[in-house]
DNA sequence: GCTGATGCGTC
DNA sequence: GTCCGACGACGCATCAGC
DNA sequence: GTCGGAC
């Protein structure tokens, strides 16, 4: 709870970062006049939960957003038709008034209201607490619109503002928790990082003089999840410097998991996510034996990454399935996810599942949960023994303690010991393994020091194989929709100056001669990547080449794709011939079942907008499939079933048929019966097969010449930056051009920088045309 | 009972 | 360097509506 | 998870 002591908070403090300009303490200044007018009304004194500032978990979920608060107040303002339209619509420009606001829930609520709302203030802040607990514990939907049908009764358009801003847990002040905690006291956010709890923070801290921190050691208290420390990012360059500077590190794999915080003590186990949710009902079923029997101490804190283990295989499965194989084994009848839970329907339809599923030996009974620790931060051991306080050790004694305290189960229960690498190479070594054996990337930590709760500095450093740029997969995809896009990014005036975000696509059919009759699978969304200059630019490329998106009358480029809800895009291109081509990096292609490619992209981003590159010069379904097999063998991708010849993506009309029926609608595919028909990868073959492709850039990539001996023969590149890329053995090595920069004065990098004078490379590919126009210079070395 | 829509959690 | 918000994918749980 | 923007 916050207590008066919003008021010390000095709200000069308080403003929105980028809201238009305006400056700022305006919006809080009118929340903090909301809060001190009903603490006037209520003599008991203000308080107020800090959940509203989506931080406390105590009062838990209001299972409110947009989407159904807007038919909520349309029903309880009896609004007319067009007005519940803009609620429902509240990011479409076409459904507001010209010039209302958009993009901004509340933003349209207020403009709604404004004369559909009591002038003068009803409610107290005591009422308004109740009101909200009791929103919070509701149930039935028909209860929850009753509480808010009071709130709105009751309250003016102001306060409306802020209360459904409190229920959307998005305040849009620009102020996140960590800022509030430290104005409020200055040990509040480390009190809060040790124990994830608000009530903590203020039980303890009530005034100046209380302190978090006795004697300097790091605090903490059992079964309060820890804020986990975090991983920065460097490139490689900074990493070799930054492994030198070192001398010695030690390197882990990255795991593709979930990174789970467990707490032991006497017996009890609980288990944490990154975010301090609890997920003992997730995992304490199927590792808390394992914790008890294998963790000798009374009382211990470990930290670690939860995978899945695949004995089929014998590999780490794909990631997304530990829920599925902690709930699948233990059943949600013995682990109820709420009070008043009727388990039978599920447990048997799950029962009957899992039984069919091993008939056709595509169940996930091989499967089973493994978690990795690699790291300890409390230990107490048996009876009277000393506890220890891990967190300011140093990492190599803590690996050391774990080492101990873990008897390891293989493929349930792993201490991650790590390499200790003392030179770049070793270091290097480690991720070239890492990516040959088709894994995320590696972690560099440094080896003596401390754990730094909630901390995402350089001293945890973790390098995937998709930052580099030789290693990352890029696709060249043409933009076939839109969505409308929250207000902060909103570029003018034009309606299509709202879409924030592009539905691109695979090209499946291109007809020349008449471009309406051309085809292209939607196949992801990407909304980031650009900067706010780039997007603007590209919206006044677009701007005449949108229609609305109609779901009664679909464009027939998407061919007979049936979005869900949420998929559905607010605009699509009309003439797909003048669209534009995004090339766009992700970090491995899924199976979906959401796109009609069955596959999509993981955290897609934009590189570049390609104007120089023709719609029909894009991504096509075959370059899809021969991306997917390539990958087959690989872990990331599962393998297709040749013999049923189900996801083979192959062209002609009968693939559509596959996925519609007779009537053109898409046939009922159950997300599940998806994943299973896509069958593991054969244990005989060899795995990783392709990706010595993969292996041999990295190599290629990280093999920098070695300049030490390099005699300086002229300064003819002083000055000069050179960037080398894509450069074909044939024509010159990389290390034998980097030799010759330095040898006449010049410097080389391994990332194209702005300071980057020169680009070099063996052809001119169209990627590097770009960089020209963005300003830098090529220079043909032949 | 099943389905799709919605919310919330992980990455 | 830090903080913040605007975005991506999935799976599970719940609930309204048929 | 990724990324850009503001400070």
């Amino acid at each position: 709870m916050i207590e008066s002591k919003t008021k010390s908070i000095p709200s000069n403090q308080f403003y929105e970062r980028n809201a238009g300009g305006e400056k700022s303490d305006i919006k809080l200044s009118s929340f903090i006049q909301l809060l001190e007018r009903l603490a006037q009304t209520q003599k008991t004194g203000m308080k107020l939960h800090l959940s509203d500032f989506q931080l406390d978990r105590e009062r838990g979920n209001y299972g409110l957003k947009e989407s159904t608060l807007a038919k909520y107040y349309a029903e309880i303002l009896l609004l007319p038709p067009a007005e519940a339209d803009r609620l429902k619509h509240w990011k479409n420009p076409t459904k507001q008034p010209v010039g209302s606001p958009t993009g901004d829930f509340v933003g349209v609520l207020v403009h709604v209201m404004r004369n559909r709302a009591r002038n003068d203030s009803k409610l107290t802040l005591n009422q308004l607490n109740q009101l909200l607990d009791q929103l919070a514990r509701a149930f039935e939907n028909d209860k929850k619109k009753q509480i808010l049908a009071k709130l709105v009764q009751d309250t003016t358009v102001d306060e409306q503002k802020w209360i459904a801003r409190i229920i959307l847990k998005d305040l849009k002040i620009g102020i996140g928790h960590e800022t509030i905690l430290k104005s409020y006291h200055p040990d509040a956010l480390e009190l809060f990082n040790a124990t994830s709890d608000l009530r903590s923070v203020f039980e303890e801290l009530q005034n100046q003089e209380d302190q978090a921190r006795k004697g300097g050691a790091q605090i903490f208290r059992m079964f309060f999840p820890i804020k986990p420390m975090l991983a920065g990012k460097l490139n490689p360059q900074q990493i070799a410097d930054f492994v030198r500077k070192e001398g010695k590190v030690i390197v882990e794999n990255k795991y593709d998991g979930e990174r789970i915080q467990c707490h032991l003590q006497d017996g009890v186990v609980k288990f944490f996510t990154r975010n301090s949710n609890n997920y003992t009902r997730i995992y304490g079923p199927g590792m808390g034996k394992y914790i008890k029997e294998n963790v000798d101490a009374q009382a211990a804190i470990l930290d670690g990454e939860m995978v899945v283990w695949d004995n089929k295989n014998n590999r780490i499965a794909a990631f997304g399935q530990n829920k599925s194989v902690a709930l699948k084994e233990y059943g949600v009848y013995e682990n109820p996810p709420v009070q008043g839970y009727n388990p039978y329907k599920h447990h048997n339809q799950a029962q009957e599942e899992s039984k069919n599923k091993d008939q056709d030996d595509g169940g996930n009974s091989h499967l089973q949960l493994c978690y990795k620790v690699f790291d300890i931060l409390y230990i107490k051991g048996h009876g009277d023994s000393e506890e220890i306080n891990l967190m300011g050790a140093r990492l190599q004694d803590r690996k050391t303690v774990l080492s101990r305290v873990i008897k390891e189960i293989p493929n349930t229960l792993e201490v991650v010991m790590g390499k200790v690498c003392e030179s770049v190479d070793q270091v290097f070594e480690e991720f070239n393994q890492s990516i040959y054996k088709n894994e995320e990337g590696i972690i560099i930590k440094k080896c003596d020091s401390s754990y730094k709760p909630n901390e995402r500095s350089i001293i945890w450093i973790k390098l995937k194989g998709e930052y580099i740029d030789s290693l990352g997969d890029t696709l060249d995809l043409v933009i076939i929709g839109g969505y409308f896009g929250e207000r902060k990014r909103i570029g003018g005036t034009d309606w299509t100056d709202h879409i924030n975000v592009f539905l691109v696509g695979v090209i499946k059919r291109i007809d020349k001669s008449n471009p309406a009759n051309s085809v292209v699978y939607p196949f992801s969304r990407v909304g980031t990547g650009y900067s706010m200059d780039e997007l603007q630019k590209l919206r006044q490329k677009l701007k005449n080449n949108w229609k609305m998106y109609d779901a009664r009358m679909p464009p027939a480029l998407y061919g007979r794709w049936v979005p869900t809800m949420s998929d559905r895009p607010d605009v699509y291109i009309s003439d797909v011939s003048q669209s534009v081509v995004l090339e766009i990096r992700a970090g491995e292609l899924v199976v979906s079942d959401q796109y009609p490619t069955m596959y999509t992209l993981r955290f897609p981003r934009v590189l570049k907008i390609r104007y120089d590159k023709n719609w029909d010069e894009a991504f096509t379904m075959n370059d899809l499939q021969e991306m997917i097999s390539n990958f087959q063998e690989s872990r990331r991708l599962k393998k297709k079933d040749k013999a049923d010849g189900q996801y083979q993506l192959k062209d002609g009309d009968h693939e559509d048929d596959d996925l519609n029926d007779e009537d053109g609608k898409k046939k009922r595919r159950p997300r599940k019966k998806v994943q299973e028909e896509v069958k593991e990868g054969d244990p005989d073959q060899p795995l990783y097969i392709t990706h010595k492709d993969k292996f041999s850039k990295v190599v290629e990539f990280f093999r920098e010449a070695d300049v030490k001996d390099v005699v300086k023969k002229s300064d003819m590149f002083k000055n000069m930056e050179f960037y080398i890329v894509n450069v074909n053995d044939l024509v010159a090595n990389k290390p034998y051009l980097e030799s010759r920069i330095v040898e006449h004065g010049g410097r080389r990098v391994q990332n194209l920088l702005p300071t980057t004078t020169h680009v070099i490379a063996d052809q001119q590919t169209s990627s590097i045309l770009i960089d020209i126009q963005l300003g830098f210079q090529s220079e043909d070395l032949n």
